[in-house]
DNA sequence: AAGTTCCTTTTGAGTAATCAAAAGTATAAT
DNA sequence: ATTATACTTTTGATTACTCAAAAGGAACTT
């Protein structure tokens, strides 16, 4: 049976490269679960005995095809549940990863599926994730990060992927919420910012924080 | 941090007596559990150092004040987990316990409240089992035993504690769901069986099954 | 080419749970 | 009082994780 700790770890690694391109180093995938160095060299073993990783020490990690389609069922799960905590239970967007987290692991199929047509299949989570569908595939959109808008360019919010309640918090204080529309009004690469208008908001981020952001050309 | 393993054992002591009078045995828990007596022996030993039980050697265990009252909260997420299956997602009720084995133990307190109140604060999943309130309270009703109904009584279904998904159609099939409006047509002790009018049906049970049923007189 | 740095892997040890089987205890039966 | 039975506890081993710290490998400088 697979454990909700190797689901975790494949998890991350699908997150780290949700296209399955590129090799994960183990101290990236570390960091990502939260482990030691050593704790995520050890996984890594048994997930490549379980067929679930291909690993060349001291080179890479990545996950095979039936280690990708675990990862993409739990991300499904994950996404799935954030959407009916905050559309069917009320709770704030900014709490719901959290319970996600533990709630992925043990809800079934048969509850997912019900809840998907509960919400009416979305395609993406509160937070503008998209959601997998029950075959695992990713609905694709065309997104730009915010970080890489022009001075001038009219945009929608379409996607905010930071998990940190706090900056969460500050978003919506912002007028920062999914679909808004914001106009960018300055951007400095030398002072590392972009300031942009949404509604009467006048709001300047940091380009590591605005490259979280993704946007959606009107 | 409580694992979810020693909520499934205070759960099962508080499930095998609601009251906390009696005292446990080790085979009785062991068995509860689906373990081996020796594992049971070894987490009993864990729980009283813990403070959650008490315990003397070959005689039995028994909840604390404490154990008890995080028992009784695994018992509310269960049975609310289980409601909401059935009202809010539509699961069938035979489905629907084994679903809430897992989820009892992920959800939190706030994601509990929420379904509490989208359910309008109930007092019984869909078996009848009373829900413990938010204080760990039990909601007292006064039930008896089917099997100890006489011939000729006007009762009503009020609880069937059976988590046996086979029975529960059985059950389901035979008119015998919650709040049904049933007669004992006649019972014998020597048959050890009762043979009751459920609607249009005529159903015999053998006593054992009946015990696991609960009714209200009208 | 040698050295330094950074990262990865190995090693050894600990925790939380499990089981199978041996050993011990209490009760009931003779 | 002894024995048998039935249950409980102990023991020793296993699994699935974890960490800290030692050892090893790859790559960049100089």
């Amino acid at each position: 049976m697979i454990t909700s700790t190797v689901e975790d770890y494949l998890k991350a690694l699908f997150l780290l490269d949700p296209n399955g391109k590129k090799r994960i180093a183990t101290g990236e995938l570390a960091k990502a679960t939260n482990v030691t160095p050593g704790s995520a060299t050890a996984m890594i073993k048994t997930l490549a005995e379980a067929g679930l990783v291909r690993h060349r020490p001291h080179y890479g990690v990545q996950l095979t095809t039936t280690g990708r389609n675990l990862a993409v069922h739990v991300v499904r799960r994950h996404r799935i549940v954030e959407l009916f905590l905050v559309k069917i239970l009320g709770m704030d967007w900014g709490e719901v990863h959290n319970e996600a987290e533990k709630l992925e692991h043990a809800v079934s199929n048969e509850v997912i599926e019900r809840m998907d047509a509960l919400l009416g299949h979305p395609t993406a989570d509160p937070h503008g994730d998209p959601i997998p569908n029950a075959s695992g595939e990713l609905p694709r959109r065309s997104l730009t990060q915010l970080s890489a808008c022009k001075e001038g360019d009219h945009v929608s919010v379409a996607r905010i992927h930071n998990q940190d309640t706090e900056f969460l918090k500050f978003a919506e204080e912002s007028g920062l919420l999914l679909g808004a529309k914001i106009t960018i009004s300055s951007k400095s690469d030398h002072a590392d910012s972009i300031t942009l208008l949404s509604g009467e908001h006048k709001v300047t981020l940091g380009l590591a924080s605005a490259c979280r952001i993704e946007v959606e050309h009107a």
